[in-house]
DNA sequence: TTCCATTAACTAACAGCGTTAGTTTTGAGG
DNA sequence: CCTCAAAACTAACGCTGTTAGTTAATGGAA
């Protein structure tokens, strides 16, 4: 039907992260995403619309990620922490997504699945579904704006020592987790 | 001693403020900026030393804005309310600068001063000094990541009404207050 | 097997970006 | 009045994202 493709979406998506982890958002650049993938940057745009997609993909493959681990466990306590967890997990393995995170909302594809989970998980607590989306898009806000401190600029090296966020992110979390 | 300026620090991070309120982040620009100050776009290098200075400069403006609203008050909780609600009033005011906020951390010389009020309020409750302003700076991102989700794509409206997002941030700063 | 349509690569160019170097203007101090 | 330094200017550099137009290759049809 057509010329083989050399690249797809997929693989795109897969360079664009490594590329953001090793130079950090602003070297990110549709050239340099090209040459990594052995191709002219003109070339990526018969596969993704430009470079807010490119991101918009970026910040759906993270959140694919985080929902994949994200198993059925008994109790919201749990699946709420399992959630800061990975996501917290996920940013520690690609410091430069978190930039992108930071300015990019989920697409509802993403995120839609992770509904009934939380919804059977706050089910005969008293509190509202909507309440209950409400404080975990929440959590998960709070979680990448921790993220987004600590690595904001990549590929320059954290501000602070690793344990500092650490303790940092367990407070946050825990105190927000005791809040609900 | 010297020609007289056109324009000064003050003017310059005053007009990139407004400028980032009408057309987000992507329309800030030296040149757009200088041109809304009736200058080339080299001239600013006179007064900041460049972009990364200039969004630097923005967000502790921002931040000096809410800390020079922020009185002192008896007890720990209407102490960081007031900080919550100062801090996402400024952004409804100047929603471009959002973006800038959730990846630009606050010059220590800006945040410095607020460290005794926390200290203070916290004093006798049993936290350590780390852990309450742990939860001070945790706080913050929250309310700056909630309003990034808001006015993540200015000048683009917000994806959801207004009142979505004041009943989500109710609930997260309420939550996060429980829980300390 | 040959031919065609389609797809994905290519090159070249555009306007705009941040930034720098070098130059000119201008106003206050001696 | 003259000088000197601050702050404006112009021009340019190498980037950026993106588009238009072109070429090459490949799977399906004849």
């Amino acid at each position: 039907m057509s010329r083989k493709a050399q690249i797809d979406r997929e693989g795109i998506v897969l360079a664009a992260l490594s590329l953001l982890d090793e130079q950090g958002l602003a070297g990110l650049s549709m050239r340099a995403l090209g040459a990594r993938l052995g191709v002219q940057a003109a070339s990526l745009y018969n596969h993704v619309s430009g470079k807010a997609q490119l991101q918009q993909l970026i910040a759906d493959s993270v959140w694919t990620t985080v929902m994949a681990e994200l198993t059925e466990v008994s109790g919201w306590r749990p699946l709420l922490q399992r959630l800061a967890d990975g996501l917290r997990a996920v940013l520690r393995a690609h410091p430069g997504a978190a930039q992108v995170l930071a300015v990019t909302n989920v697409s509802a594809e993403v995120h839609e699945p992770a509904i009934p989970l939380v919804v059977r998980a706050f089910d005969g607590t008293g509190l509202s579904q909507e309440h209950a989306l409400f404080a975990v898009s929440s959590l998960a806000t709070l979680v990448i704006g921790l993220a987004a401190a600590e690595f904001g600029d990549v590929p320059n090296a954290p501000a602070a020592p690793r344990e500092y966020y650490d303790q940092c992110y367990k407070l946050a979390v825990g105190t927000f987790l005791d809040g609900i």
